[in-house]
DNA sequence: GTCGGCCTACTCGGATATCAGCTGTCCGAGTTGCCCTGG
DNA sequence: CCAGGGCAACTCGGACAGCTGATATCCGAGTAGGCCGAC
């Protein structure tokens, strides 16, 4: 019961293409050098941001990625849903028909912490520029 | 980013326990046939909960488990706790000496859900007669 | 009758096997910009 | 000069290896209650 790592690269490589003024594509290579991590393995986390429209890859010569446009929309929420799924954290294994007590509870007490990641937005942080 | 099925199990154990009104202690052949799991690896989920005092163990013969007397007191928050853990759900792991900004949203959230966890108890699931 | 030893039904805890998912690597394929060459 | 081919710098995506932690099993040790036999 943690978040992957992947999550947290996720989050990291977010901040880190929100912040990017130059308005040019930010290659694996460089994002993986200040998260000190495998570029090959940080594409596939990129890929996954890619498919939910967070951010835009290009490929060729000077590609990279940069991000999406609707920068203010993205919600924490949204990146941690991108890399570790949408599924519920509980999962009652017992085969009742019936629904099970426990993951009502469970479930309600989820909402409350998705609730809060929804209101917290990457661009938040830039702004406050938190960022050494 | 998982409940794990032992903390499934451990919830699931302590309903029956608090639901048992023999007054007697109640084994863990029993309890594991109740959720369909080997013995031998639902007993490494109760001492845990024992450790943690929240049911008492018996050796020898009649011996098992019964439910502490503090029932009233032992949130969710508290089992699960004792199975998954007290850590935080979130690590950064660039290894920033300044507090990482994403660590505090993070650790926020997550009080969220647990308060919502310490607000309930086995208790209540107990009067409200929930389960079949 | 009663005391003590044995037997049995339990839990406890360590060692170990198994399995799934996360983490990370490798490589071939596709894409794009740029340079270089031939006309 | 310039059009086209080739090259290099990238990402993409699948296949696969390694590791860690969750799940599960086995077994020996300890413990408590009850039975049974000897005195």
């Amino acid at each position: 019961m943690k978040f992957s790592k992947a999550t947290n690269y996720a989050l990291h490589s977010m901040l880190f293409l929100a912040m990017d003024t130059s308005n040019k594509f930010v290659g694996v290579q460089e994002l993986a050098e200040k998260q000190k991590v495998s570029p090959t393995y940080l594409s596939k986390i990129l890929t996954k941001l890619a498919k939910e429209g967070m951010i835009i890859s290009s490929s060729g010569v000077n590609g990279g990625y940069t991000i999406s446009r609707k920068l203010e929309d993205i919600s924490f929420l949204d990146i941690i849903h991108a890399i570790e799924g949408k599924s519920s954290l509980f999962d009652c294994c017992l085969d009742s028909l019936s629904e099970c007590a426990f993951k009502k509870i469970m479930l309600s007490a989820e909402k409350k912490m998705e609730e809060e990641l929804k209101n917290q937005k990457i661009s938040d942080l830039v702004k406050k520029n938190l960022w050494k």
